[in-house]
DNA sequence: AGTACAATTCGTTATATGGCGAAATATGAA
DNA sequence: TTCATATTTCGCCATATAACGAATTGTACT
């Protein structure tokens, strides 16, 4: 039951569903995020913390960078499940399409540029 | 978006899965889950109103008694594919079957004592 | 009408959660 | 080593949520 929790629990968020949506067109790093949600990075960053734990998302550091992407095939059933209904559920939402726009335009921006854009503002 | 998180708020609770789970054997009015759960009616009767706002239940009143439980195929997809989904990944959980348990000794008392036992003690 | 009673609504309280900024951590570059 | 910087952790505040008991509502039975 703990575990159906952490997923529900995890899923009971607008800026958590968000993030699912955005990370099926491929992984995003931190500041991307940030940028598409329009949060501080603390806050992304502990929503991260609470995906990851209920394995809703996995994770890969490279450099200075923290990327996050969906669970691939070796996630349990019940996380692949949860996450395929969210996206059938979801994949015609207005917020949906505001943030696949907004995210064409982050992913065409030098991922550098970004991160300093939030330092500078 | 906002039907959708309905849903993940409304599952976001172990006292509400443990009431969807016991729905999957029919119907059961707001006594014997009160039984069941062991909490107040009134946090009962506001757990409830919560499932029924995400259409995660039906209810039915008969008398002064309301029955609650699982919709049937009028209910919109995702409803259905959620509670299918909650009860696949918590058929095996101890607490379900603890209730399962419970709900065997509930079924087989008589519903009017049973709601009177709560008044009296 | 009046009583009994199942359920709900309301008001209150304690805890959980989401948000931020500051400080800490970790990593690449100078 | 020292600095810059991406991310996380921590401490705090505001709001949301779960729980209860008391009061209210709606229904059946005198």
């Amino acid at each position: 039951m703990r575990d159906v929790l952490d997923v529900t629990k995890a899923l009971a968020d607008g800026s958590r569903l968000r993030v699912l949506m955005a990370l099926g067109g491929g992984e995003l790093c931190v500041c991307q995020i940030v940028e598409l949600l329009q949060l501080a990075p603390s806050t992304v960053s502990k929503h991260m913390s609470i995906l990851r734990q209920a394995r809703l998302v996995e994770s890969r550091k490279d450099g200075r960078w923290m990327y996050y992407r969906l669970p691939d095939q070796d996630a349990p059933r019940a996380i692949g499940e949860a996450i395929a209904w969210v996206q059938r559920h979801l994949a015609q939402s207005p917020q949906t399409q505001r943030d696949a726009k907004k995210l064409q335009e982050i992913l065409a921006m030098d991922p550098e540029k970004l991160c300093k854009r939030q330092n500078g503002s």
